[in-house]
DNA sequence: CTTATTTCAGTGGCACTGAAATAG
DNA sequence: CCTATTTCAGTGGCACTGAAATAA
């Protein structure tokens, strides 16, 4: 019998919590405060609600995280001329820097996770999983 | 730039358990406790470690799960006859009416995410899913 | 003595809902 | 007025580590 697609999920997801969570604190970062500030890397400006669209989180959390990041001056937030309440965050060279150390030991993980994987197959993979994300978010 | 896998599989995952916390607190259900009433019903008799073991979390984390259903009357735990610690989980009648009407709503939220894959990509996805959990299993 | 299983107790990650203030 | 953004406050899911008791 096979298992449930999103049985499957939550599996690896766990599985890559734990992994990621362990690699991340030796430097001090949590998974969800990496994740944002990669986030940010990529697209430098992001106000907070268009990070938390883009994470597919409510703009509640992903301020927590903006605001612990911001503390300890890995981003800064400033606000927008043209929107009275919009700030938008870049990083810090302080966070720039932390970023690339943890972008090597969470590409370690990534490269584990997908060793057994042809070119094809990890193509595959991102794919469904984008078709997945499409699904349930048009749907719902 | 491509964004890593464990980001689209940290992203599907949340809104997955978004969808499914909401459709299966209909039914006084946590994903967590939906999972384990889903893989006792096939693998009826797991002992809690052997239920940790399978789900890749912690046996601390399982029991309590075990604990609440138990509770609930929603499954029993009978000793092993022949090892003095371990007791065998299984569904009550009550257990298994639950989870067939939380199945109902479970699939429902699944076929939404399948539904833009063919019958290949949906195969692809389990196949890779699967292989990824084997590479962070085996590196660990 | 060593190992596996169960279980109590505490902690942490991180998302959620609700509500309020501010700005266009 | 209505909507979007930010943010304060509280709650919930659910995993974790540590430690102890029990049994093969």
């Amino acid at each position: 019998v096979a298992p449930r697609v999103s049985y499957l999920v939550g599996r690896l997801d766990r599985l890559l919590r734990r992994r990621l969570g362990r690699a991340l604190a030796d430097h001090g970062l949590s998974l969800a405060e990496y994740t944002t500030l990669s986030v940010l890397s990529a697209r430098t400006g992001l106000s907070n609600a268009q990070l938390a669209r883009r994470s597919l989180i409510t703009p509640q959390s992903a301020n927590e995280v903006l605001t612990r990041l911001e503390e300890r001056r890995l981003l800064r937030r400033v606000a927008d001329p043209e929107h009275g309440r919009v700030r938008r965050a870049e990083l810090t060279a302080a966070g720039r820097r932390l970023l690339a150390k943890a972008d090597a030991a969470v590409d370690s993980v990534e490269r584990e996770m997908l060793a057994g994987m042809t070119g094809a197959e990890r193509k595959a993979l991102r794919d469904a999983l984008g078709s997945a994300v499409r699904g349930l978010v048009d749907g719902a």
